[in-house]
This record gives C-alpha cells, sequence and structure tokens, in this order.
DNA sequence: GCGACAG
DNA sequence: ATCTTGTCGC
C-alpha cells in the first residue's frame, strides 16, 4: 500500500528541529481513539483459539448459534506485524511484515535501505520509518491493522513510529515497546504484575498531552507462576492511530499466543532475521 | 548542570 | 538494534 499522506515522510535530511515540528503536525492528525471495521472479539492470535489469558474471569459468553468456528473467521481481520532488524554494522536497515489472518500467514514482504542517520530517542521514524514504508509498498494484501515495534503514542511528542506510520497510510495502528520511552505508569511497576494485568502509562510534562492523559498501558503478556523468583518484564503498548489506548491493549493480549510478544510481531521478527542473513549479516 | 531516553 | 555460551528453570 502507498502512504494517502506523503507530506509526513520521515525524510533523515530534515534538522531535529524541522523533524519534531513534523511529529507535532502527524500527532495532530492521529486519532486515539477507535476508527475501525472489524469486530475487535475476532482478533486471535491462531486459528480456533479461546485461550485468552485471565481477564478478570468472566463467565463464557457464546452469542452464536454454536456453528464451528463463527466467530466471524470468514472475513477474519489481516494483521500486518512490523519489525526492524540491521545489517552490516547498522549500515543497512531492514524492514519485515508479515501479514496474517486468524493466526494463518498470508503474505510476507521487505525492505532493504541504507541507514541514514544513527538512533536518537524520540527521532526513530526518521531512522526506520522510510524502511517500513518502503515494505509497505510492496504488500499486495489491504490489512486491517498494523503492529508495530516501538511506541505510539507513548512519546515526547505523542508520535511514536506506530503513530507515523499509521497516520501516513491511514491504517489502525497500534505500538508494542519492550521499553518505557517516556510517561509515568499510574503505580509502580516494581510490584510484579500478574499475567493479563495492565497499569496505565500518564502523560507527565514531558508529554505533549495534558498532565494525567492516559497515553498507553504496561501490559504483563506473559508471567511466570513464582515472580518471586523469576519474572518477565510487561510490554508497552500504545495507539498508534484509529485505536484507544484500552482497545489497543486488548487487542494485543488477543494476539499473544504463550510468548511475551504478540505472534505478528514474533512472525514479523523471524522474517526480519531470515532477511538479514540472506543480504549479508 | 542533572536526569532520561522506543529500536 | 547488535555482539554472544552457557545456563537456570518450567
Amino acid at each position: 500500500m502507498t502512504p494517502v499522506r506523503p507530506e509526513f515522510a520521515p525524510d533523515p535530511s530534515l534538522s531535529r528541529a524541522e523533524m519534531e515540528e513534523l511529529q507535532r503536525d502527524l500527532a495532530a492528525e492521529a486519532l486515539f481513539e477507535d476508527d475501525f471495521e472489524f469486530d475487535p472479539a475476532s482478533i486471535s492470535a491462531s486459528a480456533g483459539d479461546s485461550t485468552q489469558t485471565t481477564l478478570g474471569g468472566s463467565a463464557p459468553d457464546e452469542s452464536s448459534d454454536g456453528s464451528p468456528g463463527d466467530s466471524g473467521e470468514t472475513t477474519a481481520p489481516i494483521v500486518a506485524g512490523v519489525d526492524q532488524a540491521f545489517a552490516a554494522d547498522g549500515e543497512k536497515a531492514v524492514s519485515a511484515i508479515v501479514a496474517s489472518r486468524g493466526g494463518e500467514v498470508v503474505e510476507r514482504v521487505h525492505a532493504v535501505e541504507p541507514t541514514e542517520i544513527p538512533y536518537i530517542p524520540g527521532l526513530l521514524s526518521f531512522r526506520e520509518g522510510g524502511a517500513i514504508l518502503s515494505a509497505f509498498e510492496e504488500l499486495s494484501v489491504e490489512p486491517d491493522l498494523a503492529v508495530v515495534d516501538g511506541s505510539g503514542r507513548i512519546h515526547f511528542r505523542q508520535a511514536g513510529i506506530a503513530t507515523h506510520v499509521g497516520v501516513m497510510l491511514d491504517l489502525p495502528a497500534i505500538g508494542v515497546a519492550k521499553n518505557l520511552l517516556c510517561g509515568r505508569p499510574a503505580e509502580s511497576l516494581d510490584d510484579y504484575l500478574r499475567e493479563g494485568e495492565r497499569v496505565p502509562i500518564e502523560a507527565d510534562d514531558s508529554v505533549t498531552a495534558p498532565e494525567g492523559t492516559v497515553i498507553g498501558h504496561a501490559y504483563q503478556s506473559r508471567q511466570y507462576d513464582n515472580p518471586q523468583k523469576r519474572h518477565v518484564n510487561p510490554l508497552y503498548v500504545s495507539p498508534g492511530h484509529r485505536v484507544s489506548a484500552d482497545t489497543a491493549t486488548d487487542l494485543v493480549g488477543r494476539l499473544c499466543a504463550g510468548y511475551k510478544l504478540p505472534e505478528p510481531t514474533r512472525l514479523a521478527d523471524q522474517f526480519a532475521d531470515e532477511v538479514k542473513a540472506e543480504v549479508g549479516d
């Protein structure tokens, strides 16, 4: 697919001030509310899975006629997992996208581009965004949702890489990061979170959003039985575009299948490594 | 100057 | 992100 908002292209030759201005303008176009057609309940990590982690011990609700697999499997949404990798001492940026529907891979595409600028916290889009957009150009199917590695709204100017990609393509997007860029957890994350738990990440004075605005969540996608001895760090999920913070985390929860990272991300991770190996590690 | 920082 | 063997635990 091609960007519908090319004016926001992450040009790495811009000055730092221009990059930040572009991010503020782009964030103004981002929608941090649900605005998509598919039913969130039709999102699953694998075919025929009802393997949802504890969300509060809700009662089983089968609002269907009982016919096998009627939870919208005929038109299950296509989710695009996006991940980056670098090769040749960081000289080349590899972007890999794996599109899947109900856990079934339907297409894999990639792009390799020379690295223009170094990694700068807050300006990741200008280092990896170009390669991601190039990879999306190669994608023939129309994804319903993109799961991008990195932050979305959890960003100084609410314009993380997931937001950048989502707005440019006008595609619902979610950012999934392994580390927190900014913002303040509503409660200490030092206390072990149990699988399925989420803690709001609020805007502090480093974020261009009203103080206290929930810009994402720390989400415990996986946890060991005895956290006292061994524990897993949570994921940091945030809206990229056309998704609310709550729904973004709900969707990521539905896309996880026993591992810390959601399946779309794992698939893209794996593919990125394959491409990197072929290109020249 | 101090602190803090996705991939 | 990347460099890397063994190793602890379920």
